[in-house]
DNA sequence: TCCTCAATAGTTGTACTACAACTACACTGC
DNA sequence: GCAGTGTAGTTGTAGTACAACTATTGAGGA
């Protein structure tokens, strides 16, 4: 499923066109017909393909919109990355302090359990298009993890200790004020789409959460709905 | 999978409880187990279940949250009833006129195509939720639901003519201002969250675009990304 | 020449069987 | 009481076969 997405995301083939058949694609990666199936309907979910009984798979014409939709979960950096830009990430807070109820409560730890408790902004070519807050269970992160987290991609950092989330649930905010975001380059408007975050493991239990503040019309939230 | 999703949503098992095995399922629909894995792959991308290798099937434990995501494409109408309350609809506008550049672009037709432009305001139990600002491919409405479609519900009246949209194009946005919105009970906040779409149907074509403006607040916008 | 309709090849959808990979639990032995 | 092992149960993948559907082709008639 990832090396076809990458596929598609290079533009392998052209927006509207057919792609080759679950056979032929069985054949290619030496698998089951099963496999490619379980595959291409994952990327039909995402809205990356079109699967039409008797005809074939197409690649959805959206326009010349990017191919990436917000249901799929990957780091702000990478987007950034795949829309052709340098992200950069500027830590402003790294400390470790007791839970507060609603952190104990979402990350389902006592109340005074230690967390991680990080501030940063995200930059694309320099423009700052986000911040973030966000809170760890400490007993999930190592501390030889501790400053790459604060500093670094937050997704990737994770996968090399074997702790990438796979499901995250998403409360989407407009939200007005002053009091989001800092630095010289701080956005004039104070106007921002805030995505409230708690990230899961495979098994269920939550690993982190967070605020993104999104700078409104610095950064393209796109969102593909399917039945 | 709709039969199952529905199951879901009513509750028929605790969150973050065991569901009956594939073999079962297959069992009980009287289906092979490759039809049941296929619904449960489309369940699971939607964030309504969690399936384990090894292990079983888990209905989603996403806390005490509402169990339906921005990613299924639903009317706001229909998840307005899921969360137990009463929708209305409040017709402002219902016109039929020439389409200007952007409409004729997103919509694939030519300019000055007629199109059908409709603005109106859905409420919850009374209160004003969401406004909205709709136009429709002329050629696919028939003239016998133009006014069914600006006074009732949208999606269950082109489902009616078979023409229900099986998937959109999203775009996320916050704005703040006060030509949003109409009537007495009109938000004394201007802040509200866009949602910019189009919607396609099952060829690939699209078949209506509009604005949602939900004021901030008052609706809760979820949203289950998935690896 | 144009249109209608039937035949056909090609593609996705479903069914069935078998086995691999993995998990959770019970049991054994120390 | 505990570590380790075995085993039943579950999801993941493989392979084959056929059903259902689509798009194209071509024959036949107006």
């Amino acid at each position: 499923m990832q090396h076809l997405r990458k596929r598609i995301l290079n533009h392998e083939w052209a927006a509207g066109s057919k792609i080759p058949g679950e056979f032929e694609l069985a054949k290619q990666y030496n698998v089951a017909r099963i496999t490619i199936r379980s595959a291409l309907r994952t990327l039909e979910n995402q809205g990356l393909i079109d699967i039409r009984h008797g005809s074939g798979i197409y690649i959805t014409n959206f326009g010349d919109s990017i191919r990436s939709g917000l249901q799929q979960l990957t780091s702000i950096s990478e987007i950034i990355q795949d829309m052709g830009f340098k992200p950069t990430i500027t830590s402003r807070l790294s400390e470790i302090r007791k839970a507060n109820e609603r952190e104990a409560k979402t990350l389902q730890i006592s109340v005074d359990s230690d967390v991680l408790n990080i501030k940063r902004s995200i930059s694309a070519d320099g423009v700052v298009v986000a911040y973030f807050n966000g809170t760890f269970k400490i007993d999930e992160i190592p501390k030889s993890v501790v400053k790459k987290i604060s500093t670094g991609p937050i997704f990737k950092t994770l996968d090399s200790i074997q702790k990438r989330p796979v499901k995250a649930r998403t409360e989407i905010h407009a939200v007005k004020s002053n009091k989001i975001g800092w630095g010289s380059d701080r956005p004039k408007s104070d106007l921002f789409l805030q995505l409230s975050q708690v990230f899961f493991l495979r098994d269920g239990s939550p690993i982190f959460m967070g605020d993104d503040y999104f700078v409104e019309g610095r950064f393209q939230l796109l969102l593909f709905r399917t039945i």
